[in-house]
DNA sequence: ATCTAAATTTCGGAA
DNA sequence: TTCCGAAGTTTAGAT
């Protein structure tokens, strides 16, 4: 629906739109988008679900301002409160859509992992899988390897390296070279985007930087890409 | 525009929506929406602008496979790519919206501030105002008061209380008591909601715990709000 | 322009 | 179910 409208919201703050053209989205679970003509995804004013809609008459006051309708949607448990006063319809359409398959995604920080896994020796020739998320007293190393002497590798993966990866890869080294069946343990920093800062820093510690061709890697593992 | 469609994301992942009837919004910068009919206020794929959309003709696979009309839209800058195979076209109207005077909201922490340091015996009986923002070497510290003995009191307010914000208030209490104009300083942490880790953390430095009630503090400040 | 912190964050996974 | 952290985060404010 698109209207002449203004909005006012009253929940976890208070929050008023002022009288405007605008965009109205009503979906099938009751929730709101208040949407303009620009910006980002984001709507100017909305309620989440679980929500309930209730179009009402405007009283006399209303009325000689000129509003039309009135709309107000609650959200049962938290008692957030928004109401559209519609004062000009100039679209009003409705539509089935049906339930919606969902999104499929990959190349985040998971198929990332898995790739490397697959492609261990990305590491360096000799380099052998001990496994993947090895578990410690402060948390999962994305991977744990060998190299061609035996000798282990703790790996961090990043899809953006940043100075918090590096961070958080030496908490796991300086834990790991306590652990006298796992020491001596060197790091390798993996990412598809390594910054300047994270690079000086991990090879300040000794910790190798290894930047990642995702687009190679995936092309290696299956060839029949969905896209394009 | 209601259509049967398919879409394709390339960019900083990779992403696909099986074929399926949903709502496609374009707005006056270029940008684009898909949204299926349910779910919070994201949509399920989207180009943010600045970006370019562009309407192709299928070829002759595509046309085989049932799609009448391609949609491109590319991020000029970052090099993300948007593609939207169109199957069946429900609904298409277009309007224009004229420019939006935006949000108007209040209620968030600014507002808990103001409040809290209106109603400043919320602290405890005999406290007074010094002042808000009490600019420190590395920091404004969001209210600092007196209690009834004189002693200077640092306020850290959160709307959620973490374990980040007792972070900061330690950094600011460990500074300000080596001022001897103020020390010594007590702490108060004082928020919404204070998250049980957040609690802990605060009361084993000795900083209090204050749990606000949004709402009473607001009825008491004015009972004529802007709504209903 | 760059960086930091909040968001009516939303969203997914693990404990 | 709750908690924790990432997100194609987005957004607003400050430096």
């Amino acid at each position: 629906m698109i209207a002449k409208c203004s909005v006012d919201y009253a929940g976890r703050l208070s929050a008023h739109l002022p009288l405007a053209t605008r965009l109205l989205m009503v979906k099938s679970d009751g929730s709101l988008l208040v949407h303009s003509d620009g910006g980002s995804y984001k709507p100017l004013n909305w309620m989440s679900p679980p929500c309930t809609l209730t179009v009402g008459e405007p009283d006399s006051v209303q009325t000689d301002a000129g509003i039309t309708e009135t709309w107000t949607v609650t959200h049962a448990k938290t008692g957030d409160k928004l109401v559209v006063s519609i004062y000009e319809t100039l679209h009003d359409s409705a539509h089935e859509l049906g339930s919606d398959p969902g999104l499929q995604k990959d190349g985040v920080e998971a198929h990332l992992q898995k790739l490397l896994a697959e492609q261990i020796d990305l590491l360096g020739d000799g380099h052998t899988l001990v496994r993947r998320e090895y578990m410690t007293a402060i948390g999962p190393v994305d991977i744990l390897a060998r190299d061609a002497q035996g000798a282990s590798v703790a790996v961090e993966l990043k899809r953006r390296g940043d100075i918090d990866g590096v961070e958080q890869l030496t908490r796991y080294l300086e834990l790991m070279n306590r652990d006298p069946h796992l020491a001596p343990v060197s790091g390798v920093f993996a990412a598809q985007e390594i910054k300047p800062q994270a690079r000086t820093l991990a090879e300040d510690r000794g910790i190798r930087c290894l930047v990642l061709d995702y687009d190679a890697m995936r092309g290696l593992d299956n060839a029949d890409g969905r896209l394009f």
